[in-house]
RNA sequence: GGACAUUUAGCUCAGAGGUAGAGCAUCACCUUCACACGGUGGGGGUCGCAGGUUCGAAUCCUGCAAUGUCCACCA
């Protein structure tokens, strides 16, 4: 017997679900679940719980419907940010900066990865994700490192790799290159200084404006626009740099913009993006000023030499404001790119660095986007994907870290470059080029960016390169399920890979699920301090509760507010179906295997079957469409509304009844203990399909309860066999649903005294109706709380089909206020007949409206027409006894 | 500057060319034997605004507004 308490932590951790997710069915249709691998340095946060939870619903779906389900989940090495914080463990711990070796940090991080790393798994177990976890993968294990120098010689080898000195955003603090894509753009109040430039010859001077003062030192022009006329005579004369005085040029170039600043613009090839591009049009040197951490280096004066780029900027300004060089400062807006891992400004920063030619990638990933190949859900976000990749860029690779795979590159002497999947490789091609086998060949110290192996996942995870059975079965039969914010970083460079690598989609479908925000529809974040914690809510509501909130909010194209509140809604809902369960127990109704939903008799049995049936077949259409906000709502209504206030309150009657015979009946042939028998096995077979469509969402409790009836096995609910006539049973249960629900409502607007039973006379017609109604008066009595009496005094009539219920009344009851809601009630439906007989009366709408309207149209008539003269009756009765 | 999304009850959100919905909150009543994390009965909305298409628009189209997000640019 189940505790009266509903408390998950009671039986949530004694499940695991390793077994059932390793099971495989080789026979079975294919179906795979593309986990994006979390962070080994991440721990389980409110979004992952959203995404992986999603993930399981449908592993578990589609498991239960007789898939072959591969949900496998694996760890990203996460260069950057690993290395980050390793880096400052072992600084924290005294090791001073820069003496490590790459070497002794590698050892360090991967001693870090095995003691630290899989933390988030256990997390997962705990939300109840059902992942093969034998079959983790790791994007840094030996075979990601086969797989990843396959790729990159094979894009070398097409010429689709390369390396090129460029213009790079360049984070000062990690010291590396990275990617247009790991820039966070933020509004800062900045500075616009003008500063005076003096002419070589002292005759004159122009002004510039500018917000890095700084880089003055390597500026190698001052650009006008060629159609200013304030400018047009400095054009070819030359200036001093001020502290300096290095000379330099007056150009004129179109870049120059004669509204911004001054008009007049420092040209710095080396600090600018811009400017790299004027300085390469006008065949101008570079200087670079900066060091690594932008720190200036030797090429600026002594005494700002080492000093920090803020610092100089500071120096610089003080030396123009001494020499009065310095003649305005405006105060601006400025958008400055931060990186997004370090946080810092970044510097455009000319070096060496691999790039991809992502551009021919891109063609055939947009198309096979256009042509339906690959879906996105919801499809707007194909928008998206188009934009970027239409527009794309160079894909910088390269990274000066250590933490991550190696490039698979080796210099020569003379910096002839070998690309090759291994060193022996590499050092073959040099013989051959060098006709020589001493050559000392160096390999290049960087590593690649984390989403250069992330964009071989589909692949990768499935054994590439090597050709293995799960690769054929799983590859292009995968659904992705993640954010919109990594369309860009990851779903678009798994398709162009996966095009590339293997010629081949890696999955159908991508669902993109909502942003998870506060209850006030904040982006959580820890600065904000407004950040749900998953694990916590898992503790205070249930792992289930947790999943199915996030289910119950999933709806596409939105984001989700998550607080406790929705939470707690959830845990309700599960201590509804806890009690429903103890219900079963306390009236002896488990599983029976003999048990045939086909051949039950008893109304009320038919419209639960039906009722249940109906939400199954609705559950199993929304899955189908990932719409798993719809499939808990179906779930929610039929077990609360229908089952719940319904059934279960309509049977309790019957099974305390001792005298209940309906052997006298026609049709029915049910003696008391058989009645009760079906009964009870309904009880038990409804609970169970609820169980069952509950699986995939809250897979705890479902296996809890469904074990406390006697199934240990849970399946998907077997409901196309069922194929009675239900109608004749729908029919008969709105009836007596409805005759209790208005005398329910009859009664709380009379304001009956607490707790007294109405009495009623019940006026059966010799219909099937009327004898329905009064064979099943056990149940209208308990659920509306009356007693049947054979004559009442002062009375209202309630007219049904097949019976009038003399509802008798107090002589001190005051009946205006039922009056009143009775003339209310039926105003309502008059206006309602009216609108639609003035439908039905205009010649256009009989003529263009379809003829299934225009019937329903008549029907609704005839159907207010019989409410209407009901209430009229009842109306009229009220005034007589008045 | 460009694009996308959102706008429906006090709140959170479904819906959708033919009678405006749910949960929470609210009001009234009820400790009845699965459940007060419960039950019963109520109240509450010109579906952001303005046009258009249609017999009929909250729903389709156009424009506008507000909010949010992304991309691009900025001396």
């Amino acid at each position: 017997m189940l505790d009266r308490v509903f408390d998950p932590k009671s039986f949530e951790t004694n499940f695991s679900f390793d077994i059932e997710a390793s099971q495989r069915n080789l026979k079975a249709e294919p179906f795979m679940i593309l986990l994006p691998p979390p962070n080994i340095t991440g721990s389980l946060h409110m979004g992952h719980a959203l995404c992986f939870t999603l993930q399981d619903i449908i592993a578990r779906y589609k498991r239960l419907k007789g898939f072959d389900v591969l949900f496998q989940p694996g760890l990203d090495h996460a260069g950057i940010v690993t290395q980050l914080l390793v880096e400052k463990k072992i600084y924290a711990s005294g090791v001073q900066k820069g003496t490590l070796t790459r070497e002794q940090l590698l050892k360090e991080i991967w001693f870090w990865k095995e003691s630290s790393g899989y933390k988030i798994l256990d997390q997962m177990k705990r939300i109840g994700i059902s992942c093969d976890f034998s079959r983790l993968r790791f994007t840094l294990d030996e075979d990601s490192k086969k797989a990843v120098s396959k790729v990159f010689v094979q894009l070398y080898k097409r010429g689709l790799l390369y390396r090129d000195q460029r213009m790079v955003n360049w984070d000062p603090l990690i010291e590396t290159a990275i990617s247009d894509l790991e820039i966070v753009e933020k509004e800062i109040d900045g500075h616009l200084w003008h500063i005076k430039y003096e002419l070589e010859d002292g005759s004159d001077f122009i002004t510039i404006a500018t917000s890095r003062p700084e880089t003055l030192f390597g500026d190698v022009a001052i650009a006008v626009s060629p159609n200013d006329k304030r400018y047009t005579r400095f054009i070819g004369k030359n200036v001093k740099i001020p502290l300096i005085d290095r000379i330099i040029p007056i150009i004129a170039d179109k870049y120059a913009d004669p509204k911004k600043g001054t008009g007049a613009v420092k040209i710095t090839p080396a600090h600018d993006f811009n400017d790299f591009e004027v300085g390469y049009r006008h065949k101008l040197p570079i200087i670079d000023i900066f060091n690594t951490k932008a720190e200036l280096n030797d090429k600026v004066p002594e005494i700002f030499q080492g000093m920090d780029r803020f610092e100089a900027r500071k120096k610089v300004l003080e030396l123009l404001g001494k020499k009065e060089l310095l003649v305005g400062i405006e105060n601006i807006k400025q958008i400055l790119p931060f990186g997004d891992r370090s946080g810092v400004i970044l510097e455009p920063r000319l070096t060496y660095q691999w790039f991809i030619n992502v551009e021919k990638l891109a063609k055939p990933a947009i198309e096979v986007v256009k042509s339906g190949k690959i879906k996105f859900i919801p499809k707007h976000w194909e928008n998206l994907y188009f934009e970027w990749l239409e527009n794309i860029r160079p894909w910088c690779v390269s990274r000066q870290i250590w933490w991550g795979h190696r490039i698979p590159a080796w210099y020569g002497p003379n910096n002839q470059i070998f690309v090759a999947e291994t060193e022996s490789e590499a050092k073959a091609q040099a013989i051959k080029y060098y006709g020589n086998n001493s050559i000392e060949l160096t390999q290049d110290p960087d590593v690649l960016d984390t989403w250069f192996s992330s964009s071989m996942w589909p692949f990768i995870t499935l054994g590439w390169p090597q050709q293995t059975k799960e690769l054929e079965r799983f590859i292009s039969n995968m659904i992705v399920v993640t954010g919109f914010d990594i369309i860009f970083f990851w779903v678009s460079r798994m398709i162009m890979m996966s095009l590339f690598a293997i010629n081949e989609i890696p999955f159908k479908n991508i669902y993109i699920h909502g942003l998870i925000r506060d209850s006030k529809g904040n982006k959580m974040s820890k600065s904000k301090g407004n950040v749900v914690d998953p694990l916590s809510l898992c503790d205070k509501y249930g792992a289930d509760a947790v999943r199915y909130t996030l289910s119950y909010l999933s709806s596409p194209g939105r984001d989700i507010k998550m607080n406790d509140q929705v939470v707690e809604l959830s845990r309700n809902f599960l201590t509804k179906l806890w009690n429903v369960v103890r219900f079963a127990q306390m009236n002896g109704c488990t599983n029976d295997n003999e048990y045939d939903p086909n051949k039950v008799i008893h109304p009320l049995n038919k419209w639960i079957i039906f009722e249940i049936k109906n939400m199954v077949i609705s559950v199993e259409e929304a899955l189908e469409n990932y719409r798993f906000d719809d499939a808990t709502r179906f779930i929610y209504q039929c077990l609360w509304n229908s089952f719940c206030d319904w059934y279960m309150e309509c049977i309790k009657p019957i099974l305390q009844q001792t005298s209940l015979d309906y052997t006298k009946l026609e049709g029915y042939n049910l003696n008391q203990t058989l009645l009760k028998k079906e009964i009870r096995d309904t009880v038990a077979w409804s609970i169970l399909q609820f169980t069952k469509v509950l699986y995939p969402i809250t897979p705890f409790i479902s296996k809890k309860l469904s074990g406390e009836l006697g199934v240990v096995e849970i399946s998907w609910p077997q409901i196309k066999n069922i194929n009675i006539d239900f109608k004749q049973s729908i029919k008969e249960v709105k009836l007596l649903q409805g005759i209790i629900s208005s005398i329910r409502s009859l009664k709380q607007c009379l304001q009956m005294s607490v707790g007294k039973k109405l009495n009623v006379k019940l006026e059966v017609m010799d219909t099937s109706e009327g004898n329905f109604i009064e064979s099943h008066g056990i149940i209208i009595s308990t659920m509306a709380n009356i007693n049947f009496v054979d004559s009442v005094n002062k009375q209202i009539p309630l007219v049904f089909n097949g019976a009038i219920l003399h509802v008798g009344i107090d002589e001190k009851v005051d009946i205006n206020k039922e009056k009143i809601r009775l003339k209310n009630e039926i105003e309502n439906f008059i206006k309602m007949r009216d609108a639609t007989i003035f439908r039905l009366n205009n010649s256009d709408f009989i003529q263009k409206a379809s003829q299934n309207t225009i019937e329903e149209h008549k029907k609704r008539v005839e159907k207010l027409n019989d409410k209407i003269s009901k209430i009229e009756y009842i109306i009229h009765n009220l005034e007589i006894i008045q």
